[in-house]
DNA sequence: AAGAATCTCAACCGCACCCGC
DNA sequence: TGCGGGTGCGGTTGAGATTCT
């Protein structure tokens, strides 16, 4: 038995929106707000499913959207944050004020993996080409129940090879600067005599992620998000740190016991970071 | 000028998560 | 504790636009 339809199919308009159904959806919205998506298509007149109006909303209704071309330090923006988040569009259009993860999604894989391709960085494990395709396969960014909110630093390189670990995290009221560096005490006991410098260049991935200027609402909102998807796990000369009840020193492959979500754990030589959802 | 090939991006789909009951 | 409804996310599709031959 699979779980009812989310709208009926029959009775829904499908493919390209009107600007008759624009106008109603955005005057709905004026009126009453967001929220409500299932019951929305009814009561402002639209005969679409909830779902396609949200997405109608967010992606190209809404009135604080940029839209237009992305600026260099955008590309940028977003070639760090991919770096740290994977394929989480979400979280990195919450870094990227006007944007949608819709739009940045479209961009990345428009413009911006043939952009790394021509520097020779693999879009995914952003890593040297040459490096990564000898060693790696394609990373599976398919969601799954139990790494959904592991993030896809683990990369797909051998367990030989160091991935780029991020050894602090700060943030403050200010700026979220993710610091991301090397361990080469560990990438030394690799048997393959290659430094994580050679694996991984510097890819400038050292990342400070300013907040843009704002209206106060919408700092608080972008402080909030922030906060709620802080990236936690520190690494010590004990091991690694749970951040989610700070117990002290895990070894390879361990998890702590807290299953709070907020630890960190490591596979391979691969340091995992947990999101924190408080 | 026209047809083919390629690119772009809005929209859809299915799944997972969250939360109330 | 389990179930189901609502919502959000990420991957994929396909129509229209653009470029190439």
């Amino acid at each position: 038995m699979g779980r009812s339809p989310c709208c009926e199919k029959e009775h829904t308009n499908k493919g390209a929106w009107s600007k008759e159904e624009d106008e109603r959806l955005i005057n709905y919205i004026k009126t009453h707000g967001e929220g409500c998506w299932r019951s929305l298509p009814k009561s402002a007149g639209l005969l679409r499913c909830g779902k396609s109006c949200r997405l109608r909303w967010i992606n190209y209704l809404r009135p604080d959207l940029k839209r237009g071309n992305f600026t260099e330090e955008e590309d940028e923006l977003i070639i760090n944050l991919h770096g740290l988040l994977g394929n989480k569009w979400s979280l990195i259009a919450a870094r990227l004020p006007g944007r949608t993860d819709n739009e940045i999604k479209n961009y990345w894989n428009t413009h911006i993996k043939r952009k790394l391709l021509s520097r020779g960085i693999d879009p995914q494990t952003h890593c040297l080409l040459s490096a990564a395709s000898a060693t790696t396969t394609p990373t599976d960014n398919k969601r799954s129940s139990n790494n959904s909110h592991v993030l896809h630093l683990k990369t797909s390189l051998t367990p030989l090879m160091i991935a780029p670990k991020i050894q602090d995290t700060h943030l403050n009221d200010d700026a979220c600067n993710i610091k991301y560096a090397t361990d080469s005490a560990e990438s030394s006991n690799s048997s393959s005599g290659m430094t994580t410098e050679e694996v991984c260049p510097d890819l400038n991935l050292e990342l400070s992620i300013g907040l843009p200027h704002l209206n106060q609402a919408s700092q608080q909102q972008q402080q909030q998000q922030l906060i709620s998807y802080q990236l936690l796990g520190k690494k010590t000369s004990h091991g690694v740190v749970c951040l989610g009840c700070s117990s002290l020193g895990f070894q390879n492959g361990q998890e702590c016991n807290c299953k709070s979500e907020n630890n960190s754990s490591i596979m391979g030589n691969a340091t995992l970071f947990r999101y924190c959802r408080p």
